[in-house]
RNA sequence: GAGGCGUUGGUGUAGCGGCAAGCACAACAGGUUGUGGACCUGUUAGCGGGGGUUCGAUUCCCCUACGUCUCC
């Protein structure tokens, strides 16, 4: 049975940024490393092959929607989310928390279904929803979302937490704070005695790893009191967090004030203990995350972005406002010849122009959201590749430099 | 040759005596951080031409151009 682990194998002098590899049953994870979210056992419109081809680690799914659909004793049926979407690599669950308070509080942005996420009741012992597809009743507890993730066998789970929205008072933030405090101990104690279920073990075969969640929004005190007592908890031996993620991050705060939680919170987590932040980032924010000792991140920035045509470039290459990245349906990519970018080695740069791309998008070509998708997966997991081997080379700051003072 | 109908932004249309001439798509410019092939926000842009009636015409009348249909 294979176990999981985390080696840390260089510290950067100079800030916080580590060299390290999670081992997971499934495969090893060099970090500093990236994970695309794959909502519903996909990462829209690639294949577990394409994820390998653009140098993904792992594989990021959502609790809550395949809870919903196709519900995790489906999922269970077919040996668990990897093998369902015939993905043989590390994944990884999120609790369900976000969707369930943090896509409800964006209701009024979009009129799309997707996010009609009716938030009916908070109690201590949980939330009580209704389902975005067909407005039945759920209810997620602590306990409730730990048996769902285990039903998923992702090789890593996370704690069930409460995300305040943004802004949020400090009562309210610490009210949220207390509570997925208490939840993280609940969600330690359910799969501990899943645990010791050989029922469990032998459907498995594996040993999960799961996270906690820091919460705490932009207060100091709050960020700090929550790294601790969570931290806490991945200090306790066997029964505890096998890592840590950063939550409450990018809900519409500013960047300055999602980096400063990330600062307060970090030097306070166990050392040897992989650090996730969660739903972070764009390309400045993975400079900067990566050198206040971020270990894992997940983002839907890169397959969001580029289903709408959206592709990233390297630094100088896009707009001044937004420099990492070019809109491909403007029509002064419709007769580029070049590729999306310079000094990219994927499928798309070496195959396909910008001209091409825009067509695409105009007509609305399946094929135009696949080809943004695969290049800007590649485009980030090749970005922190490159960080990875700057920080072991001593020139992290200098490559921050190089990309961020262009 | 005779008669009918039509002509409003790039496209399709609404308005029918007094409007800042409305809407949709397209175009252009922004936005998107534990998913959103969605959506939101702006901006540009129009009454075929010429006469008349009227205090006032995109609207009513005449001529003309173009389109379309029917008949000879």
């Amino acid at each position: 049975m294979s176990k999981f682990g985390f080696d840390i194998s260089f510290k950067d002098k100079s800030s916080r940024a580590r060299i390290g590899k999670i081992s997971t049953p499934h495969g090893v994870i060099e970090t500093p490393a990236f994970t695309p979210v794959g909502t519903q056992a996909s990462v829209k419109s690639l294949d577990p092959k394409d994820l390998k081809e653009t140098k993904t680690q792992i594989f990021f799914g959502n609790t809550y929607h395949l809870h919903l659909r196709p519900g995790e004793e489906v999922v269970k049926k077919f040996g668990g989310l990897a093998k369902f979407m015939g993905w043989d690599g590390p994944t990884i669950t999120d609790s369900g928390g976000f969707q369930v308070f943090s896509l409800a509080q964006k209701k009024g942005r979009s009129r799309n279904q997707e996010e009609e996420i009716n938030l009916v009741k908070i109690t201590e012992d949980g939330v009580v929803f209704r389902s975005h597809i067909d407005g039945s009743l759920h209810e997620f507890t602590p306990e409730k979302s730990i048996e769902i993730q285990k039903n998923l066998s992702a090789d890593i789970i996370l704690a069930f937490d409460q995300c305040p929205p943004y802004p949020a008072s400090y009562e309210d933030a610490k009210k949220a704070m207390d509570r997925t405090h208490e939840w993280a101990v609940r969600c330690l104690n359910s799969k501990l005695k899943a645990q010791k279920s050989k029922l469990q073990l032998k459907i498995q075969n594996f040993n999960q790893a799961i996270y906690g969640i820091v919460q705490g929004s932009v207060y100091e005190d709050l960020r700090k009191e929550s790294a601790k007592f969570i931290g806490d908890l991945a200090l306790s031996g066997v029964e505890g967090f096998d890592g840590i993620a950063i939550g409450g991050v990018a809900v519409g705060e500013s960047k300055v004030e999602m980096l400063r939680a990330v600062e307060w919170v970090v030097p306070l987590l166990p050392e040897e203990k992989p650090r996730h932040l969660l739903g972070v980032g764009e390309v400045d924010d993975i400079f900067e995350i990566i050198e206040r000792g971020i270990d894992t991140f997940d983002c839907v920035i890169p397959t969001r972005l580029g289903r709408t045509g959206f592709l990233f470039v390297g630094p100088k290459e896009g707009n001044i406002k937004n420099r990492f990245r070019i809109d491909i349906n403007k029509s002064v990519f419709a007769k580029d010849q070049e590729p999306v970018t310079k000094n990219c080695n994927c499928y798309v740069c070496q195959n396909f122009t910008r001209g091409y791309l825009n067509h695409l998008f105009i007509g609305r070509e399946l094929l135009a959201y696949r080809l943004a998708s695969y290049h800007n997966i590649y485009f980030i997991n090749d970005l922190v590749e490159k960080i990875r081997n700057a920080i072991l080379n001593g020139e992290f700051k200098k490559m921050k430099r190089e990309w961020l003072e262009a």
